[in-house]
DNA sequence: CGCGTATCTTAGACGTTGTCTAAATCTCGC
DNA sequence: GCGAGATTTAGACAACGTCTAAGATACGCG
C-alpha cells in the first residue's frame, strides 16, 4: 500500500509520466466510480496542461494492464473503479452513486448449471436507495 | 398476445400512431435487445420517413410506460428489452450480443441483508462466452 | 363541416462521450 | 548531443442521445 505509485505502474509494464502518475494518483486511491470527465477534471488541478486524449489513453491502458476495472451500469456513462477483485455494485437511483458491495456479502447459487453459457465473469447490480438511518 | 398493438398502446395509457405502431411491431415482439439505431432501421422499413427524434421519444415513452425496460450493461449503449419481467443477463463478449438468463435459473441469497441499502430491483449480468457445442 | 387546441412528428442544431490523427515533445541509451 | 521509440497534445471526427421550433395531425366542440 506504501509501494510507491511509479513502482506500482512498473510492475505492470507501465512507463511512468508526470500524466501517468497524476492520473494513477487520483484514480487508484480514490473510493468513487469516476467517469473520464471527472478523472480529467480533477488531474487538471495538478497538471493543468493535460490533454483529454491523455485521461482517455491512460486510462484505457490502466484497464489493459489490471490496474482499474471499466464498469457500464447505467447512464450510458464509462466509470473506473480501483477495486479489481470481483465484488458486487449498487447503484442508488436518486443519487446515481455507485457503491461496491463486498463479494462475500452475497451469494449466487447455479451459475454452473447454466446450459451453453461459459461464464467468465459474473456480479449482481443492485438498484435502490440508500435506507434511511435507523433512529435509537 | 392476439392482442391487437393498437390496444396494448391504449391499454398503458399511449395513443397509438402510424410511427408509435411501427416501433411497437418491432421492438415488442422481438428476442433481440436492440438499441435505438437498429430500432430505426427496422422501422425505416416500414415507415421511412421516420425521424430519429420519434423513435428516441417513442422507445423512451414506452419505457416510462412500463412496454420496455431499459438496459445499459456494455459498449455503453442504451438497447431495450420488452421482457419486463425480471431476468438476468448474459453478455457474450466475443459478438457483444445479449442474451436472457431466465429469472429461476439462478439463485441469489442475502440480498434483504444488506445493510443500509434498500434494494428495489437486482439482477446478476454475467460475461462470457457461448459454450461450443458438446461434440458427441 | 369548420375551428381551435392538444398532441405528435420532423429536421436539424446541439451537447456529451469517446476515438483518431498528425505533429510536437519527451525519454533514454549511447 | 543524437536518434529511435514512446508519449502527449490539440483538434477533428464519430456515435449516441436530447432539445427546439415549426409543421402536420387528430380530436372535441359549436
Amino acid at each position: 500500500m506504501a509501494e510507491p505509485i511509479a513502482q506500482l505502474l512498473r510492475d505492470h509494464g507501465i512507463q511512468p509520466s508526470a500524466q501517468r502518475l497524476a492520473v494513477a494518483e487520483y484514480v487508484l486511491r480514490t473510493q468513487d466510480h469516476p467517469g473520464a470527465d471527472e478523472v480529467l477534471a480533477r488531474v487538471r488541478g495538478r497538471v493543468p496542461m493535460i490533454s483529454r486524449a491523455t485521461v482517455y489513453n491512460t486510462l484505457n491502458l490502466f484497464v489493459e494492464k489490471g490496474l482499474l476495472r471499466q464498469l457500464v451500469l447505467g447512464e450510458g456513462k464509462t466509470v473506473f473503479d480501483p477495486h479489481v477483485a470481483p465484488h458486487h455494485h449498487f447503484i442508488d437511483e436518486a443519487s446515481g452513486a455507485i457503491h461496491d458491495v463486498p463479494w462475500e456479502a452475497l451469494e449466487v447459487r447455479k451459475v454452473e448449471k447454466l446450459q451453453g453459457l461459459e461464464v467468465k465473469e459474473y456480479q449482481v447490480v443492485l438498484r435502490g436507495r440508500r435506507a434511511p438511518p435507523r433512529r435509537g
